[in-house]
DNA sequence: CTTGGTGCAAACGTTTTGCAGTATC
DNA sequence: GATACTGCAAAACGTTTGCACCAAG
């Protein structure tokens, strides 16, 4: 048994309580955003058809929007244009942040919220009332940082 | 003299220092650009249009992208997959913050940094080199928070 | 047999590009 | 007259939609 295979139950839950079905398409995509975050549709799709070859791609957007709409998954959109897919692990109410990497293009996470402090202040200056954010980093990963300093050494 | 004047003149000194020249249709954007906030290209072209009907949606593009690189405006993508353009002030070198009402679409912003102690702890703790950040909160603008609370009284 | 879901292809809206023409030094 | 810049139209890109077909209750 997978370890994707439990999260996998729940999310099926999730699916037909809303009226929905867990259809082999969806759950093959489901597999994939499970495997690796911040994917592409393109990339997903691409994924889906090494398992299901006679996927459409329309049936991934259709997926994707019908799992954001459930708050399964969450829509990352950068500034590149292309929108990125992530699971929304334990219904959490505000998405956690990410490090763009400037140079290598990699994205990590922090999952930690760091906010509070700076959203009550928000709040209280201009009487906004937040319901969720989108907070990214863009900067140097580890590895290409030491990088850029061996460089400037050497 | 407009109030624009002015920072045109700072901004043709940049293009100008770069190897760039700020022609008539160049500086009718920028006029648009300083003159109101988080507009599209579409917009801008729109706009732009109506002093200088001759104007192609190329050239604001084209404009755009030029204007970026020298890190005069920003390019901000929010969840709608267009993107808007803001004037970059006084060279900060980390961008403000967006405060998207959910209920009117409107956009404010937060000059205030208020991320340095966050900052601290990600560098720290993720050993990220942060050059920039994208933060935007979403939730109830003023107006809207009002009419939601004053809705669920009556 | 009705409903929701699918694949394909066409359409869509935003952005980019090729190219021939224009403006400026 | 070389170079940067422009407008137009066409292309490219990610995404959405219309439609005929399929699957499951």
């Amino acid at each position: 048994m997978e370890k994707s295979d439990t999260a996998i139950q729940k999310i099926k839950q999730r699916i037909y309580k809303a009226g929905y079905k867990l259809t082999p398409q969806r759950e093959d995509i489901l597999k994939v955003i499970l495997e690796k975050e911040h994917l592409s549709a393109e990339e997903i799709y691409l994924q889906v058809k090494a398992i299901n070859s006679g996927i459409g791609l329309a049936t991934v957007y259709r997926t994707l929007e019908l799992l954001g709409e459930l708050n399964i998954i969450n829509k990352l959109a950068f500034q590149d244009g292309i929108s990125r897919y992530d699971i929304n692990n334990n219904d959490q109410q505000h998405q956690h942040h990410y490090l763009l990497c400037l140079n290598c293009g990699k994205i990590d996470e922090v999952e930690q919220d760091m906010l509070t402090d700076v959203e009550n202040e928000i709040e209280k200056n201009y009487h906004f009332k937040i319901k969720d954010h989108r907070l990214t980093f863009h900067g140097l990963c580890n590895k290409c940082r030491k990088e850029s300093e061996d460089l400037n050494k050497g």
